[in-house]
DNA sequence: CCCCTATCTTAGACATAGTCCAATCTTGGA
DNA sequence: TCCAAGATTGGACTATGTCTAAGATAGGGG
């Protein structure tokens, strides 16, 4: 699969020097259950480009969610992490005590009973589903 | 059901006026398909107790949420929202447009493959699902 | 009924995550 | 090489939530 950059630069993206590097935070980590923050992203990004700003990494970590590179995940404290792993369909798994994420394939998509959807908010649409599964992982149990 | 000030003082809590006039804020408008913000809270618990302070009902929210008697529900903006519907287990339907909130039952149960978690996470075991629902509601299509 | 103390409340400072803006710089096509 | 569109910058600003130390109060024991 083309890394992060090179799709970026596929969609006619300027490649300006502070693009590169934050593509690159995600393309060395490679692309499965990498759940960075802005900031640990501007961190890393920083440690190749220190003069990089925050307000760049943050403007530029949005437009990459808006163009469908990144995936903005949330789950339950109050930061967004970016997710590499767009081109998989996965929920994510996050454990309850030391936080890891982790990516995983719902076997079952879960499906809101129709009736009742229609029952409490007649005429909505579900165009999709976000599914935290919350637990314990090895390491904490 | 009993109303959340009556479970609280089931609880041997000390009802102070903030403690009851938050309570209220939760009892009058119903059990279902509230979800408001701690400001939303504060904002109306300060119109029946104008010197109820911000700090009083963060504490008081987030002491009801370890209690059990709230449900603390994120749905990806940074704003934690209070449920009073912890007795019936379910899910939430979220308009993207407007940012509605319904209380949905998942006639589906996720489940996420066994064989994928054990494979991505092993040994880590699910105690819980969160699931959002995103799509549009009748107004906003 | 009143007092005492454990508990609750308070104002405001602080922390964190993210947004916005006007000035400046840079990329990449002509 | 030049230049205009677009990208970057620092820093002020906003929103949400947390913390602290001082003062207030509920409600059980006497």
């Amino acid at each position: 699969m083309e890394t992060l950059s090179e799709r970026l630069i596929g969609r006619g993206w300027r490649m300006t020097s502070q693009r590169r590097v934050i593509a690159r935070v995600f393309d060395v980590v490679g692309a499965q259950h990498i759940h960075l923050t802005a900031d640990d992203v501007h961190e890393r990004a920083a440690a190749a480009l220190p003069e990089i700003s925050r307000a760049t990494v943050y403007n530029t970590l949005g437009e990459m969610v808006d163009a469908g590179e990144l995936l903005a995940v949330h789950v339950g404290d109050r930061v967004t992490r970016y997710d590499p792993n767009v081109h998989e369909q996965h929920h994510h798994l996050l454990c309850a005590v030391c936080s890891s994420i982790f990516d995983v394939h719902a076997a079952v998509l879960p499906v809101a009973d129709a009736a009742d959807v229609q029952a409490v908010a007649p005429g909505f649409v579900i165009e999709s589903a976000d599914v935290i599964f919350r637990g314990r992982c090895a390491g904490c149990r």
